[in-house]
DNA sequence: AATATGTATTTGATTGATCAAGTATATATT
DNA sequence: AATATATACTTGATCAATCAAATACATATT
């Protein structure tokens, strides 16, 4: 009486893939970079900005962490230098988030690691049922 | 010049769609049952291992955290009844885990939610899209 | 214009997980 | 048998993230 139905079963095994490859990836990065991937996805967010300049909620919803998981992140990354403040023209309120550009260094150089992780990581799927992959995983979040 | 590859995209979109599901999940089973993710996957295994047993290591190992992870999230387990402690015939450093009835009944009513969420969150996907994203998914891992 | 409601951010308290070190036991080597 | 190495687990310190509350400003309503 295995109450176990075939969307449980996804769920579970993208649960456990996840944590499978999250840990791959921030061994990777953390080691040569210095960096989680989270504070990779921030510089991600932050590069393909316009301006290269975000809104700290805007920051927070990209990577699914919450304004004050944002706001304590980004402690570090900017002693570290990989980003700074500005204020924004139009909001008081709001503190715009800058990628600088030994931000973007780091980030290019990342980019190189994450590459190499990713395709072992994907090894053993061919070139079709990696897109096949992609378009799944997007359909799902309705990208 | 991005240096941005498929794989890369891949890997990101895998992480992006996991906070998103993993978020869903566990405010479903958390507002519900009382439960995360985590502790859920600790039941599962326990249900589906042999006698309902396990070693401490053993359960680290499949649910992706360490061994004092284990350690720590069994005491409040333990405390609402969820499962209980067991020495081993056979090695006296281990200490194994086992399900109560309590653990079953609630692991099999939080099942019924997660397979409703499970089923929302994969709405956009037909019967043969899932079944393919599930072998993808077991192939990246080699299972 | 004054007031109410909503939004962006920060901060204190708490939780969940980690690592490194320590303890106890098991297994392998000599 | 004695010693060395490896394994299972626990504990203290730390980190990363959360929530809820507080602050400051913006927008809508009256």
């Amino acid at each position: 009486m295995n109450k176990e139905s075939k969307y449980a079963a996804v769920a579970k095994s993208l649960w456990i893939n996840n944590a499978f490859i999250s840990k791959k990836i921030e061994n990777s990065l953390g080691s040569i970079h210095g960096i989680g991937l989270t504070e990779y996805m921030v510089l991600h967010n932050l590069v393909n900005a316009p301006n290269k300049v975000l809104r700290r909620i805007d920051l927070a919803d990209s990577v699914g962490r919450t304004a004050s998981g944002v706001t304590r992140m980004l402690i570090p990354m900017e002693k570290l230098g990989l980003i700074c403040k500005e204020a924004s023209p139009r909001d008081a309120r709001a503190s715009l988030v800058k990628i600088t550009t030994v931000g973007e260094e780091i980030f290019n150089d990342a980019s190189l690691t994450l590459n190499q992780t990713s395709e072992q990581l994907l090894d053993r799927l061919d070139k079709e049922q990696i897109d096949t992959f992609f378009n799944l995983l997007n359909l799902i979040r309705g990208v």
